[in-house]
DNA sequence: ATTTAGTTTAACCAACTGGTCAAAAATAGA
DNA sequence: TCTATTTTTGACCAGTTGGTTAAACTAAAT
């Protein structure tokens, strides 16, 4: 029956999500992705025929969660000060609710920097878009405009992705230290820190 | 003979670091690491009784390597400008030096934050120095005189850490979108990032 | 030269790991 | 209902893993 089959690849998927981006890639066991599935391990090999095949599909799929907005509010024909606004808001919140990719994903391309060739190779549409040239230009246009202070669109978008992604992916570090890792206290942090972020990032370019 | 274990034991502690900080606790293999460092496996564990041991020791080292030169920078009796101009300029440079430590450091520490407590509890001396309440009594001072802009210590400092930590520890990604994975490019990237940053926190938070 | 203490090794082990396979169970089509 | 196909399982396997052990080696002290 089609949806229990469906039904079966998606309890697989869901524990295997959780697991590998909890214990990364060689940390995770096939056994516990079946336990948590509620399923036999040899199922797993069956939808999916290795260890790694699974974890690639998983992979791809938290990396492709932070595309679609991306593309949404590059593409869009805001001017440079709403879209870093609406960039930031934005992935805020899905961070919020993904807390565990970025520390993920980054781990994972440190072990292993050729997966990224892999999925730029299978979702060419990505690579293609040209996110990044697009806001390139429009910042220089409006640094020529004089609306914004000269800046380096490069290390312009480092600082943004940067400011947003490294508490999230510190949040152990800097909550024990600067916290007294109270959990509470660091995600009402994280809540004020949207707007903070927000007025750090416009105040520092605008002319 | 002293020396022949000192050796010996230096030998496994570097052997050890470089697989750690590579492949990370549960990549990490012992067999590989007596390779690298020219032994018996046995060895090893003659030394630094089990892996969990050795990891340990390999962290701790690797986090304590960032220590002294916070503590002797935020301890001094600069004006905040100039320790945020050191902070900057120090932390990059020691980066450039040890640019795995970081993404090792966060990936175990999300994978087992109790590590940290861990540190703490046997190093008292660097939760004891209260760091960071001291860097943000001189910093509202500062804004109280009037030098400095309003701002909240903690967002100021997650900042300043996450601007210069994140290109590092986001390096696969950042190097493979915006540089096309060219090397020699992003060092230069980073290079000339020392001042962007410097000047990009500074502007940010005088008055 | 012999003893003593620390160092190093080869061989080994039990537990675990990803993966396979044949058979059973469930489902769909006739 | 009977058959063909797909899904699910338990049992199993070969290779790997962290860790142990007893014996061999080294070098200094007596």
């Amino acid at each position: 029956m089609v949806n229990q089959q469906k039904d079966t690849e998606q309890k697989i998927m869901n524990a295997a999500k959780e697991i590998f981006q909890q214990k990364g890639m060689t940390g995770a066991r096939m056994q516990e992705i079946a336990d948590k599935a509620g399923i036999n391990k040899a199922l797993l090999h069956y939808y999916y025929r290795t260890k790694e095949k699974l974890f690639e599909k998983v992979f791809e799929m938290a990396f492709s969660i932070f595309i679609p907005k991306m593309q949404e509010i590059m593409l869009s024909e805001k001017p440079v000060f709403e879209k870093i606004e609406f960039f930031i808001e934005n992935y805020m919140d899905l961070l919020t609710k993904h807390p565990y990719i970025p520390g993920f994903v980054i781990n994972e391309l440190n072990r292993n920097p050729q997966i990224l060739v892999n999925i730029f190779e299978k979702n060419v549409q990505i690579k293609e878009n040209k996110l990044f040239e697009k806001f390139d230009t429009q910042v220089q246009t409006e640094v020529q405009k004089g609306i914004i202070k000269p800046i380096d669109t490069k290390n312009l978008m480092t600082n943004i992705i940067g400011l947003i992604v490294f508490p999230i992916v510190a949040r152990p570090i800097i909550q024990g230290i600067m916290f007294e890792n109270d959990k509470k206290q660091y995600d009402a942090f994280l809540k004020q820190r949207k707007d903070f972020v927000i007025d750090f990032i416009i105040n520092s370019i605008k002319a």
